[in-house]
DNA sequence: AGATCCTAAGAAGAACTGTT
DNA sequence: AACAGTTCTTCTTAGGATCT
């Protein structure tokens, strides 16, 4: 069996010492490194994992751009690198859907293990469509699993297929014959709509934020596109 | 008044464990 | 390994409380 180096892209603004000892060190790990400034941003992402190294002052700014480019495509992964950040900034990038934050000065080889850990998450069974993202949910559909400000949280085959579709959806309301139709079928199973209240109710004790899922009144529900902090 | 939220209880299926 | 019994998890429904 081979085993090709990961890939990792290290997008940069200013390249500090700190930035070439984390490049010098990723390529000791034998991982493939490129780097390259926030250009890239005007292109789609190749490599499965981009380690976003950020100054505080541009890191809420560039947060939201970084993260709706990434969104673009399912596989990539993204990690922040904080040069003396805080922890509100850490939890912003994580609120805007980074897949995790590492505060400078970082170990180098904690940033490696979760460079790893990210690439396992995004490249979960190989699958091209095994993410969605919105905001600053991601949802893994074949590991039952969604993250959220960096918290996983496990979900039960109705809860997963609820999501899909609120998140498919975009912030557009869903009905509750509509979410039957889509998350339970259309099959013979004669389901109330009660159940549908009961799985968003459930869904949102699991949600570290119950707000995630808006309720529209008497058209139905709908996952929010912005959350007061 | 109608819509939504919440709790409790029961059914069904899955997972686990012990026995042969 | 195969089977049976037990336990656990998930899902649904019903009904009352609360909200708009």
């Amino acid at each position: 069996m081979s085993i090709h180096p990961l890939r990792v892209t290290v997008v940069t603004i200013v390249t500090t010492q700190s930035t070439q000892r984390l490049v010098a060190e990723l390529r000791r790990e034998a991982m493939q490194v490129e780097v390259t400034t926030a250009s890239v941003l005007d292109q789609p992402p190749v490599d499965p994992v981009y380690v976003v190294s950020l100054d505080p002052s541009f890191a809420r700014i560039l947060a939201e751009r970084f993260v709706s480019w990434a969104s673009t495509d399912l596989n990539a992964g993204l990690i922040g690198v904080v040069e003396d950040g805080s922890p509100q900034d850490n939890e912003v990038l994580l609120a805007a859907g980074f897949d995790d934050v590492v505060p400078a000065p970082f170990s180098a080889r904690e940033l490696v293990a979760r460079i790893r850990a990210v690439h396992r998450r995004v490249n979960w069974k190989g699958a091209s469509n095994g993410r969605l993202r919105f905001g600053e949910m991601t949802l893994d559909l074949h590991g039952r699993e969604l993250w959220i400000d960096g918290k996983t949280i496990s979900l039960t085959s109705i809860e997963l297929a609820v999501v899909r579709e609120l998140i498919k959806a975009r912030g557009k309301p869903l009905s509750r014959t509509e979410l039957l139709d889509l998350a339970w079928g259309e099959g013979d199973l004669e389901v109330s709509d009660r159940a549908v209240d009961n799985v968003i109710l459930r869904l949102r004790r699991k949600l570290p934020h119950p707000d995630l899922i808006e309720t529209v009144r008497s058209v139905g529900f709908r996952i929010a596109t912005t959350r007061a902090t």
